[in-house]
DNA sequence: CCATTATAGTTGTCACTAACAACATACTTA
DNA sequence: TAAGTATGTTGTTAGTGACAACTATAATGG
């Protein structure tokens, strides 16, 4: 019992400061691309998730359907996304990448991959492994103990 | 080489899904107790490294100073800080924590922590130990990163 | 000792992030 | 077909955050 709360307390410090280092990093990175940390996170969804609606696309990043709205909005200006309606429902909207919405997005995925990787190079690589199974779990305890 | 270019795709992903979730989850849990997440964080800095002048601050937020002095600045307004001239420098100011201050921000850390133990009742110890060490090299490795 | 330079905070301004409520439109079902 | 439900958009409000300009106080150098 009080066990667990210690690591609770220990692991709950931890990932907020690996989520700071994560943040500042990534709005240094991301904003001097022609997008802000949202928008780049959209695409990113939109690349791994596909073809996506919007309620669909707001779900995946944990934002509100009009929130998400407007990210899509300043995305479809600045061409980086399709918006195609749905044949089978005439409410619904299908968002895509366009070309350039692909090329931008390979461009700031491959710079913060390659920062990513600076940043584990003096790591060893069992390590890092073992991080990624954990942080995988941890994300998953979380998502369910969310959905209740 | 390649090797470590997909582990760090990969440990991109899992840390970025990670801070999804951790932030959807603050937004609810800190929002109704008066404070904003910003606000939370900075009581619970000010609690973790002691009385901290503005910059300081500012430092371990890895925040502008302007925009911790006005986070710092709804934070007086609502009596959960002071702020103390320092009397070695007329410019300065010590921040520090009012007793209400303490006792919002252990009772929301209390709330986080809880939360915190809930998501992680059905992970092994040993695994949430590994974690937690794998997890803070990943931070230092970051931070030291960052600094150059 | 005063002029220059540097440091600590604050304020103005701008853009982004995000939720909630209200709304228009299109689908579903009773 | 009327009532209810789902999809997106828009209005509004609050919070997040940076950069630049500014005030006031130190520190240094001639």
């Amino acid at each position: 019992m009080s066990h667990s709360l210690e690591r609770a307390e220990e692991l709950y410090e931890a990932v907020n400061q690996l989520i700071r280092v994560h943040q500042f990093r990534d709005r240094d990175y991301i904003c001097c691309h022609d997008v802000s940390v949202a928008q780049c996170y959209a695409l990113e969804t939109l690349v791994k998730r596909g073809p996506l609606r919007l309620q669909a696309l707001a779900d995946e990043m944990y934002l509100d359907k009009s929130t998400t709205s407007r990210v899509v909005d300043s995305l479809l200006r600045k061409k980086y996304v399709l918006k195609a309606l749905d044949p089978s429902d005439q409410r619904a909207v299908q968002l895509s990448l366009t070309p350039s919405g692909e090329a931008l997005h390979q461009k700031i995925h491959q710079d913060l991959i390659s920062e990513e990787a600076l940043m584990i190079k003096n790591v060893a690589p069992e390590v890092v492994d073992g991080a990624l199974t954990l942080i995988r779990q941890l994300t998953t305890a979380a998502r369910d103990r969310l959905g209740s």
